[in-house]
DNA sequence: AAAGATCACAACCGCTCCTCG
DNA sequence: ACGAGGAGCGGTTGTGATCTT
């Protein structure tokens, strides 16, 4: 508490980072890998907090994420995953290993709230009622029902993620490998390097410029990756089936080795939000609605949706 | 073409959790 | 058991890019 901030010391460079900094950063990380933040800014002369270090490693510098737009299998576990579990944002990045927390995070924040909102209030002014916070219950019944909710939820999900679904998606919305996805964004990003290096250090200052350039370093560093990212923890039997329903719906290969925070958050003590946070219950409440708006999405495309398919408020509440 | 409005996203901030002595 | 320090998380902000008028 009476901690001051570790940002607060004079002459802590503040800002976007500069591919200097970047590349001194991916060096000592590359040399004594991800860790022990509070010495990295000491021992590489960076000008920069330990936190800013640890920021700027986890969320772009680190091999193995994808940056760009979000495929549309993304955008909708996405919204699949605050329904169950809030705004976890970085037990929802579990799931979504090439992707961070604050990608996902500003991801719903810009684009799915307005998506959803848009689509609540499209359908018969169900907005306020659906936005409204939930009425009080106490808090064991409230676990209670919490668990009830996260069990059907999951077995809805599962039943919704039947393989005709998933060849169905997996055949028009191929998600890119992982690694063909890097790679492609890897070209990209070296495109993008050799304007900067065109352009001299003038460019240097923006932060996308900044971002790809390291990467580009990056990309023949994936023996960073093995330290760099978290060694996948195998995930406890409660998530399995989840997390495995979800891998073969979206067809991320990734799913089996990702962290799985789900798992804790879905344990059986009922300690899924510890803090007194409560869920998004105006996200899970519309859910019919977000179904409908997937199921909506794939039929738009032609597809045939199994009637057992949907998520509806029956199932979850 | 210019000015203002809006959007998108990188980065910061403050809080909580976890670990270790 | 307790406190300090470090790491992680989620909310918020600042700013450059893009769109609209």
């Amino acid at each position: 508490m009476g901690r001051p901030p570790c940002c607060d010391k004079l002459g802590v460079k503040k800002g976007p980072w500069t591919p200097e900094e970047d590349i001194i950063l991916v060096s000592y990380i590359q040399e004594h890998g991800p860790g022990n933040w509070r010495a990295v800014p000491t021992n590489t002369g960076l000008l920069r907090c330990s936190k800013s270090c640890r920021l700027r490693w986890t969320n772009y510098l680190r091999p193995g994420i994808k940056l760009g737009n979000f495929t549309e299998q993304e955008e909708k576990m996405i919204i699949h995953l605050q329904a169950l579990l809030g705004n976890r944002w970085a037990a929802i990045a579990s799931y979504l290993p090439q992707r961070t927390d604050n990608d996902i995070k500003n991801y719903w924040n810009t684009h799915l709230k307005k998506k959803l909102k848009k689509l609540q209030t499209g359908h018969g002014g169900h907005s306020k009622e659906i936005l409204s916070t939930p009425q009080p219950i106490s808090r064991g019944q409230w676990e209670r029902r919490l668990q009830t909710d996260i069990h059907m939820a999951r077995q809805a999900l599962c039943e919704a993620l039947s393989p005709e679904k998933q060849t169905c998606l997996i055949d028009d919305l191929k998600p890119a490998p992982p690694s063909s996805t890097y790679a492609s964004s890897t070209e990209n990003i070296a495109k993008l390097l050799k304007g900067w290096m065109r352009n001299g250090s003038k460019k240097s200052q923006t932060s996308s410029i900044t971002t790809q350039n390291s990467l580009t370093i990056m990309a023949g560093a994936d023996s960073v990756c093995s330290e760099g990212t978290p060694s996948p923890s195998k995930p406890d039997n409660s998530s399995i089936d989840l997390s495995d329903a979800l891998e073969s719906f979206f067809g991320f290969e990734s799913f089996g080795s990702s962290n799985s925070d789900l798992s804790q958050s879905m344990s059986p003590d009922g300690s899924l939000f510890q803090d007194e946070s409560k869920p998004d219950f105006s996200a899970l409440v519309p859910l019919s609605l977000l179904e409908k708006w997937l199921l909506d999405d794939e039929v738009a495309q032609g597809k045939d949706i199994p009637e057992d398919a949907t998520i509806n408020e029956n199932n979850i509440f």
